[in-house]
This record gives structure tokens, C-alpha cells and sequence, in this order.
DNA sequence: CATGAATGAGTATTCATTCAT
DNA sequence: AATGAATGAATACTCATTCAT
């Protein structure tokens, strides 16, 4: 079950694209290997079993792009700058894979209570990212200093989630990078003083 | 398919119990017909398909709750206090029936496109609700003339869903009510002047 | 369950109809009690179940047909204008009534054993009178004194039922009544001297 | 779905022995998955639908019967022994496998049209040869000239037909290869000048 | 006699997973 | 490591029949 041998990133890559072109209940494993140029059997192979692919899927896919944004957003000095990268790095991290859009917003949600909490701990670095901006910024006092963090943490991720599926079930039908700045603004405005 | 015997409710009160006990993916028709107390077989004098037992739960549910909302929140005056309305009553709303809290923010989540669609629809009726409060708070100058709508109905929206799932997935740990003012003024600081 | 009651030949009409253009299993009680204009539990007021239906629709319709045939082929004297007007007869009755015919030809055949021997019953009506026209025949001196008669009556029975059922599978386009004469040439020419 | 590997033959072979045991609406998949020794699911690997199951085990067990008579018929000479060829190949084939005779007159008529306008796809190679014959028989004056082919063909077919059912709904209780001769002098005497 | 709401037994089919090769 | 044929558990839905009114 190594990670790093090719065909792990080729069935997740698969995985991604039936899901997102066949929703999660139409994407049979028998899809995924089709698609991903294996054998049915090779799919255990790689992972325990069909929920072990979605899981995979989203500790790789997220988890990656987590662990950049905590290295780089340290560059970023003022709290308002590490909320306006945030908030930057996410859409444009979604806006450019539409297919993986679609998988986390919409389809990896159909799952049942157990995958969720496993994903949720994928999660948990990047609301520990919101609640280090938050932290900051209280501490420079750029934010209220009676700000309940966990609070405004739901807000910051609960506004964030929303906008790009609400993005993705429109049909990325207008391009979502032009809010960026507008989100910042919003939830900056909800935070400071 | 009469909605108004009293069979039609008998069976989408058993279907909130059995959902919000076994997953929606567990919850057999006839686990929800023997809950309810009838033949597998009189599920189908209501309701179309499994799915529609689904859809009819949220409209009948949320729909006459946002229909309350619509009627009763004239009676404030202020946008502020209309937010504040707004949020104080969803908030109970689903604290006072942890059954229905998980089946909306879980379970009805886990299924496939068609059904989303179908609940948004009835969700429409409560994003206009927010779109007046928005409207009468930037006319009246409670919030910000530049405010973007669409954008703050989405934090809006967004925050409070955040904050309920949260609290459903923490297995309702802590009062969820006692959050009401804490979100009110986090949103409201977000909107106003 | 009396037969003379107006119900029981509405019901008889109604399951004809039915049967004739939804085919047998789509045919079901509760189509032939709305053609009927009667509620689903009246059925059962006339008929034991459903098959009791067909038996009795095979009865009622075919049993005075035969009846009928017994009577008034007494009149015919040779035994070569008996098989004429048996042959007439048949063919004439199902053209009249294309419902009928599809019902006899293919639904009723789509049923079990239990409800085919008793179709049978009914038929064995039909073949005495074939075996009367070829007994009178062979002892006239019309037909071969060493014609087998029960191959015989299968010929006649199998002939006439493989051209009305042919005539029904290609959809009523031509018309049968001409094949009347033909048919009596050929199957008196096989039982003749 | 290859028709050639093994265990396609094996479920066809079940399918007749249960469907002759049981009749075709008592004959579950189950039940003749279990018969063959392989699984459920092993079925659908081979048949798309339980439907398929009967229509290829007409095709499979009527197609080469079909072919092989269109073959031997070849080397008969005149257009009787052809008829008498035809008639012997019939009735000895289905007198060898009462399973299937029972299968074929009896419980593949109890579908639908769908399936029965299949199967008589299959059949249409039958009727050819039987018109093939009674060509032959005009042509060398054999038959009588004005004889009508198409209803020659019914008659042959239909007495034929009529004879081995006959045969099965009386439980083979006769020899049935003894009628051969009587079947052919009598189709013939119909037939010819 | 007539109704029609309620019943509940019965079954084809899918698809994640295994394991002999 | 890789294959893919074989497995078999699991379940929504229909519809003939009943029976309280």
C-alpha cells in the first residue's frame, strides 16, 4: 500500500474524474479501475477498500495543499494578509480543478457519517490555519479583541465552503476568482475592530 | 398521496427517528415503515419512492418553518433585529429537535444530485428572507451601501450552517442557543457600517 | 357470485379490453376494476381471484360460441359443409372482435398450466364437434375410411388456430374472412378420399 | 457474455430443467443459479436479464436444430420424403428431451411479446425451410399448383405444433415417434394433387 | 352489495470484494 | 505485482387480496 508508487496517484486521479463526471453513487469501482487502466483486483491492492479511495483522495488532494499554505502564508506579515491569502490560495486552488471541485463540494459529501469524520480531521489543519490568523490578528489588535475565535472560524470557513459550492452548483458559470477580494473584505470587516 | 391524512406525517416522524438514528444509507423502507407503524406497502400510498419520503420530510419540515419566519419577522423593525429574529429562530428551531437537526445537516446531505436540487428549491424561500434583511439594512443605512448581496447572504447562510453542523457533529455537547448573540453580532459587525 | 348479475359480464368486458391493450401481465385488478367502473374489492364479490377472471372470460365468451356452433351445424349436411361452416364460424366470430382474438391468440397463453387445463375443459367442446364432422365424414365416405381421427382433429384445430394467431401477430392487415375458403379447401383436400 | 465458455451452457441446461420442473414464473434466478452450481451474480455475467436466459436458450437450443435440418434436408430427394424428413427430425428432437419440449410448447409462451417476437425471429429459419419444401413440391408437381404457401405453411406448422403439444400436455404418455408416419401421410394428402 | 385503504409476501439485480492463476 | 471471473449479500417496490365501514 506505498503511497508513492505510480499507480496510487494514477487510481486517485481516476477516482476524481469518474466521481466528478458520474456523482459518487454512480461511480462503481470496476469505473475507477477502467478509467484508471487496472485491473478491478489492483484497486486492493493500493487501498482497503472503496471508502479507503475517497479518503486517499482527499488526505492527498487537501492534505498537500494545506501543508503549502502553512509554509507560505508565514511570509504573509498582517493578520488582513494571511486572511486575504487564505481565502486566495483556497478558490484558486478549487477554481483551477474544476473536477476536484465538484468531488469535494458536492459529492464527497454523500457519504455516510464515518468517511466525514475521517475527512474532517484532514480538516482540522485548516481550521488550526484560521485560528492561527485569528490569534494574530487579535493579538496585533487588527481584530476585536472580544472575538469568539471558534466563532469566527465557523464564519471564515462556513462563508468560504459556501461561496465555491454555490460556485459549483451554478455551474462555474462566472469566474470565481473575482471574489476573492470581496470575501476578504466581508469576513475582514466581521473580524476587526 | 394525500398530504393532509394523518398517516402522511405518522410516516415522515418515523422517518426523521429512523434517519437521524441509523444514516440515511441504513434507513430501509421497512425500518421506517415499522417505526411508523404500518405495512411496508402503505409507504407507497404517500410517497412516490424512497427519495420522496426524503424531499416531502424537508418541505413539509423547513417549509412551514421558513414560512413562520416570512410572516413573523415583519414585526421588526430594525434590519439588526431582523437578523438577529432570523438567527434566534433557526438556531432554536434545531435545537429543540435534535432528530430533524441531524437529518438536515447530515444526512439529507448524503444523496445524489437530484434531491439537492429539489431542497434548494425549498431553501430559495429562506435565502430571500435574507436578501430582504440585506435590502432593508443597506436602505435604511444599518449596513454598508457597497455591501454585495449575493456575498453576504452566502456568510450569512453559510455561517449559520456551519455553526449548527458543528454542533450536531460535537453530538450537541454544549447549548447551541447560547451562541445566538455571539453569531448575531459576529455577522452583524460583518454588515454594518 | 352469480353469473347473471350485469357486473360480472361489465367486469368480463372490462378485463377484455384491458388485457387486449396492456397485455396480460400488465393487466392489473385494479386497471380491469377502474375500466369496469367498479371499486378494486367488487371484483372479488364476482370472481375467486384474478385467474378465476381469465377462466371465466374464456367461458363466458368462448363457451356460447361453441354452444352456438353445436346447434347450427346440425343443419349442415355433408360433412364438407360442416368443416366449412365450423371454420367459418371461427374465423368470422375473432375477426369480428380484434380484443377478443388478441386475448385468445396470446394473452391467455401467457398464463400457467393450472389456468391452461382449464382452458382445455372448455375446449374440448370445440373438438368433439371436429371429431362429429370427421366421424360423420369417414362413415359418409367423404374422408378416408383410415384418417387417424385424433391427428385429424389436430390437424383442423392446429391449422385454423396457427392462421387466426398468424393474423393477430401481423396486427389485423389483411383480412382473414378471405382465407375462410382456402383454409377449407386445404384441410378438406388432407382429410378427403 | 461469451456464449462459448462453459458455464454459459451449464445455466442454459439449468434454466431447462427448472423451468420444466417448476414453470417459467415459479422459476426464480436463484433457483437456477443454483442448479447450474454457480452464484446469482454469476448469471448476469452471461445473461443480461432473466429474459435473455430464455431467449437465448431458444436461440441456442432451437438455432443449431434449425440449422442442421436446413443442412440433411438437402440430400431428400423429392419434396415428400423432404416433408417427411422435416416431421421426423421434429417430433424425434423434442421426444429426446421432454425437459425441453416442455420448456418450448408450453412455458416459453407464457411471456410476454417481446420475448415472443424473439423467438420467433428463431423461427423464421423453420418456416423458410417448410416454404422451401413446398416450392420444391409445386415445381415438380408434386403439390398442387393453386396450393396457397403461405397457408400450406401454417397448416404444416400448426399441425405439427398442435401434435407435440398435445403430447406434453398429456405428460409423454404416448409414444410420440409413432405418429411420424400418421403426421406425414396426413399433411401430405393435403398437400399434393 | 359496494367500497378502497391497507396489507405484506415475494424477487430480480447490483457491485464491492476475493482469490486462484 | 497484477488480473478479472466469480461471489452472494442486501433491498426497494408491486399488486393480488382483505375487511372495516
Amino acid at each position: 500500500m506505498n503511497r508513492n508508487r505510480p499507480k496510487f496517484k494514477q487510481i486517485l486521479d481516476a477516482a476524481v474524474v469518474v466521481i466528478a463526471e458520474h456523482g459518487y453513487h454512480s461511480s462503481q469501482v470496476s469505473k475507477i479501475a477502467k478509467q484508471a487502466g487496472v485491473a478491478d483486483g489492483t484497486i486492493y491492492l493500493y487501498f482497503k477498500n472503496k471508502e479507503d479511495i475517497l479518503i486517499s483522495l482527499f488526505q492527498e488532494k487537501m492534505g498537500q495543499f494545506i501543508e503549502r499554505i502553512q509554509e507560505d502564508i508565514q511570509k504573509e506579515e498582517t493578520a488582513s494578509e494571511k486572511l486575504f491569502f487564505l481565502i486566495q490560495r483556497h478558490i484558486t486552488f478549487l477554481s483551477e480543478d474544476q473536477h476536484l471541485a465538484a468531488v469535494t463540494q458536492l459529492e464527497l459529501r454523500q457519504t455516510n457519517r464515518d468517511i466525514r469524520n475521517q475527512i474532517n480531521e484532514v480538516l482540522k489543519g485548516y481550521l488550526q490555519i484560521i485560528d492561527e490568523i485569528l490569534e494574530s490578528g487579535i493579538e496585533s489588535g487588527e481584530f476585536q479583541e472580544e472575538l469568539d475565535a471558534r466563532l469566527a472560524r465557523q464564519m471564515i470557513f462556513g462563508t468560504i465552503d459556501e461561496v465555491v459550492t454555490t460556485w459549483v452548483m451554478n455551474e462555474y458559470k462566472y469566474d470565481i476568482t473575482e471574489l476573492i477580494p470581496k470575501v476578504h473584505k466581508l469576513l475582514l470587516h466581521g473580524c476587526k475592530r
